[in-house]
DNA sequence: TATCGCCACTGTGTATACATTTGCTAAGCT
DNA sequence: AGCTTAGCAAATGTATACACAGTGGCGATA
């Protein structure tokens, strides 16, 4: 496995998981002697953070890991409500029925898994990317995938901060059936407008788990002192 | 100007130009003597490349750049449905009334434009481009506009082989005309519709005109010898 | 003559050394 | 006392050298 693979993974997961919190500098000499690399690979690594928006170049201090903010979340569901719901309505035209009558029993069945505990709601996370990958694979759009991706981990880096109690991921569950079934019924506007509604409600959690719990900064004004 | 950014600009420009055509292999030795510099530098470059997609890692020869197959222009539409659907509705919703006023009256005064001299096309396409222009800034959304801005490099490629008819300019044109109108009335939906109708028929013009001038190679298949 | 294996060459991946730019600090002058 | 300038230091941008992997060609043997 190539250096600037693995440090381009490290990184990425670092930030996702929050132990790289927004505004980290992010030095070369420091990081790359922290991953035990050279400079040359842990640039290639940084390049692709810059181009995924997980960090980005600040006017003094180099690169630092990006804020994640209400604004920037609003911003990134407005990307993603038009690129989901697009995606479903490609998978109700396109996907494979049989796949997607598995992934609705799965579902039905989930309220079972989401009675509090932690094994289940990660049962749970996965069933929804086993979906991901479902619709991934139904729409068969490379562009369209790659741009998925690349929010989906901005998303999951949202979702380490918003609490998902076990009320929400029901709501979530019966909303995901929505859409699975209506790509099963090949309905590919009911497919889109009940993702229209799931996103609505993923926002409006996302906006009140993490409105008092960002980094601080809102990400426009002045830097506050941080001795 | 730093190096990297010169010969991210220079590749990108060339392979827009169809100056680097799609097959042609980018060997880091040969693009940087012939660009002037390190290949570190250009080596940042070909990673930015591969995130826009203008270029991909090939198994056995290196990055290449990236096929233009009628394939891959339908792909490259659904995704620029989504967004560009996406970005007219905000534009509708926040958009400055009074700079779409003015791309109005310049977009019905056009006509006298194209009268199939290229001069007049030239202006046309400038028009086009302060439209984007204004719906980015209406939007104001950094990660909508950087994913549009990435696409229509892209669609910027398929056009220098389109070919642009006058008719299809004055239909273009009129289509414009439409959108702008909606987005002045704050008519979100039919600002999205009036944009499904355009990109439908520019993907209609797009495929017409690129099918059978493409590089020949639909970008799956093996590779024809071609010493 | 055909096939298999080895050698050589080309090209990418990585590391390190050097240069340039930028920011911070200190000192001197107004 | 405050502002400006100069010098130093650190970090990024760039270049080059080296190592390893992959591929193609050539030769030998069956």
């Amino acid at each position: 496995m190539h250096a600037s693979e693995m440090a381009y993974r490290a990184l990425r997961d670092e930030i996702v998981d929050w132990e790289l919190r927004p505004g980290t500098v992010l030095a070369e000499v420091e990081q790359s002697v922290r991953l035990g690399i050279s400079r040359t690979p842990l640039r290639a690594a940084l390049v692709r953070l810059t181009a995924d928006g997980l960090v980005a170049p600040q006017v003094g201090r180099g690169l630092v890991v990006t804020d994640v903010s209400p604004q920037n979340i609003r911003e990134l569901f407005e990307v993603r409500r038009a690129l989901e719901e697009q995606a479903v309505r490609l998978a109700a035209e396109r996907g494979d029925v049989a796949v997607f009558e598995v992934l609705e029993r799965e579902l039905l069945a989930v309220s079972d898994l989401l009675e509090g505990d932690d094994p289940g709601r990660r049962a749970y996370y996965d069933l929804v990317r086993r979906f991901d990958d479902a619709v991934d694979h139904a729409v068969a759009n490379p562009y369209l995938v790659t741009a998925l991706r690349g929010l989906r981990t901005h998303l999951v880096r949202i979702r380490r901060h918003a609490k998902d109690d076990p009320g929400r991921l029901r709501g979530a569950a019966a909303e995901h059936l929505m859409i699975v079934q209506a790509i099963i019924d090949r309905d590919a506007e009911l497919a889109a407008h009940a993702t229209h509604v799931h996103l609505h409600r993923a926002l409006q959690n996302a906006l009140a788990g993490t409105a008092d719990r960002t980094s601080g900064r809102s990400g426009r004004g002045p830097d506050p002192a941080t001795p």
